[in-house]
RNA sequence: GCGACGUUGGUGCAGUCCGGUUCAGCACGUCGCCCUUUCAAGGCGAAGACCAGCGGUUCAAAUCCGCUACGUCGCACCA
């Protein structure tokens, strides 16, 4: 095979959303499953749109997944530099060779020329698009304006008829008609390319072996075949992968909540269960594989599984394996990872909580409302909820009597199959199911009827703290 | 408005390119049972689509063709 290269082609307007990380993925995962290349180039030719730490936010998003690239504006390459707003003198030369071959023309409308032009058309029901005003200038028309300093940019000549066709590995043969597509601006007036003028040179230039990106490029694909020709360069094979939309069918926002890798990260999903789901979205192995481990991804990844209908993105899902990857955790590296959602705990505790909470949780951040009552010095009750079913307070009283008795002569806690022995013996003799008996000692302890296993936590919790919440529990019935 | 792309159970996907051994497969979710001191997790099982609709081609169509409906995207000196 030929030298595979792909890239990977964002513009630094924000952090990128888990789409268009999906698609950054998708690169990155052909790349490596042919020991090509993944190219990180920055479409910087917006300047208006441009934010601030745009580039760090994006190199920071596939850091979070591990999308390593090899070639990049801050590794640097062969071919670079890889930031558009450093090549500016490559696109000015190709405009130029176009133009010498008539296959590109300057225009001098004004916005508000083209802003009226567009409104007129608008209202008489037609197609918005430029009206070859200047494409039909007169060499004396042309220099009049040069000589005046007029603004100018530069515009692709679209034959007026015929229809342009351009192979896609994922849809097939896709075909516009070349009177649907407008005579787009290839060069602006500050001496910036647009898109269309800038992916094709460099993708080129750059020796890219698949152009991937998102579909919604499609309906644009006219206005690339027709510069790859103009150049006289072969076109690489082209792929337009589905979009993700939100669970409403719309293009991914911030409406949908969290879009980026980092926000993701900081919910508390881990990155492998992030890669593993964003892989999915689009793509799939065969009709019953879910999980797939980065070496699997990268080893059974292949375009032709590259689904062609828009991939939702289904946060149940995304749960899910998310908490399929937790459990699939060791207890150290749970810890390891819980830690930030936890501050106010230490390592030996953290760890002590893993076996009981790896499995309760589908999210990191799910982890404190399960153990908080660990941190807290002393618990409310409200005596009904020490009241369970079938249950009289002057019952629930005798359980929490007979459990302190229990409790109380044991120096230690550790032994936790010894004391749930003992426990169980004191429910039967008062005549008492488990759930009876272990629920009133439960909601003492941890002041819910939901929590992590009771015997490990009391000992985690320690013998004081659970012996005092139990006589405190003691009296609050008593006051009934 | 014009154009492009898409349409499989509640949800997300597979199967469609190379029509016929799949009375349409998997997962999430839901429900039931088991396990059980709670919640989870785990095990077992169940319900649920006739493949957007209509019309063609064919001995045979989710799979090919056409039309319609619906959805999404595009129609910038934005990417």
């Amino acid at each position: 095979m030929t030298d595979i290269r792909v890239r990977f082609a964002p513009s630094p307007t924000g952090a990128p959303h888990v789409g268009n990380i999906r698609t950054a993925l998708f690169g990155y995962l052909w790349a490596r499953h042919t020991g090509g290349k993944f190219i990180l180039r920055i479409e910087d030719t917006d300047q208006a749109r441009e934010v601030e730490n745009g580039l760090e936010l994006i190199l920071e998003s596939l850091r979070v997944l591990g999308l390593q690239w090899d070639e990049g504006p801050d590794v640097g390459g062969p071919y670079g530099p890889y930031e558009q707003s450093k090549r500016l003198p490559l696109y000015q030369e190709h405009t130029a060779r176009l133009i010498a071959q008539g296959q590109a023309y300057y225009c001098y409308c004004t916005e508000e020329r083209l802003a009226r032009m567009r409104a007129d058309q608008k209202a008489r029901g037609e197609q918005t698009r430029y009206d070859y005003h200047c494409r039909n200038l007169s060499e004396a028309e042309r220099a009049e304006r040069e000589r005046a300093g007029a603004p100018k940019v530069v515009r692709l000549a679209v034959p007026r008829g015929g229809k342009t066709t351009l192979r896609d590995f994922i849809h097939g043969d896709l075909t516009i008609e070349n009177k649907n597509v407008d005579d787009q601006v290839l060069l602006k007036s500050d001496g910036f390319p647009t898109y269309h003028l800038a992916v094709v040179v460099d993708d080129h230039l750059m020796k890219i072996s698949h152009v991937m990106r998102g579909d919604d490029w499609i309906p644009s694909f006219p206005k690339h075949v027709l510069l790859y020709q103009a150049f006289g360069w072969d076109i690489p094979p082209h792929g337009h992968l589905p979009n993700v939309l939100g669970p409403d069918k719309k293009k991914l926002s911030k409406r949908h909540g969290a879009t980026s890798v980092m926000q993701f990260r900081d919910e508390g999903y881990l990155t492998e269960a992030l890669l593993n789901f964003l892989a999915r979205l689009g793509w799939s192995y065969d009709d019953k594989s879910e999980v797939f481990a980065r070496d699997q991804l990268i080893d059974l990844f292949t375009l032709d599984k590259i689904e062609h209908a828009p991939a939702i993105f289904d946060l149940a899902k995304l749960d899910w394996l998310n908490g399929y990857y937790i459990r699939a955790l060791s207890d150290d590296d749970f810890a390891a990872r819980a830690a930030p959602f936890v501050p106010q705990t230490d390592a030996a505790t953290l760890r002590a909580l893993a076996p009981l909470t790896k499995e309760r949780v589908k999210k990191l951040n799910e982890i404190p409302a399960l153990v908080d009552f660990l941190f807290e010095e002393d618990l409310e009750y409200d005596p009904q909820t020490l009241i369970g079913k079938g249950m009289d307070a002057a019952s629930a009283l005798a359980a929490l009597r007979a459990a302190r008795a229990t409790l109380d002569k044991h120096v230690s806690f550790d032994d936790e199959e010894k004391i749930e022995a003992e426990l169980r013996a004191d429910a039967e003799k008062l005549g008492m199911k488990n759930l009876q008996f272990f629920g009133a000692l439960r909601v003492a302890v941890t002041g819910k009827t939901v929590s992590p296993p009771l015997m490990s936590s009391m000992r985690i919790l320690g013998r004081e703290k659970t012996l005092r919440r139990i006589a405190r529990a003691i009296s609050a019935l008593e006051y009934l």
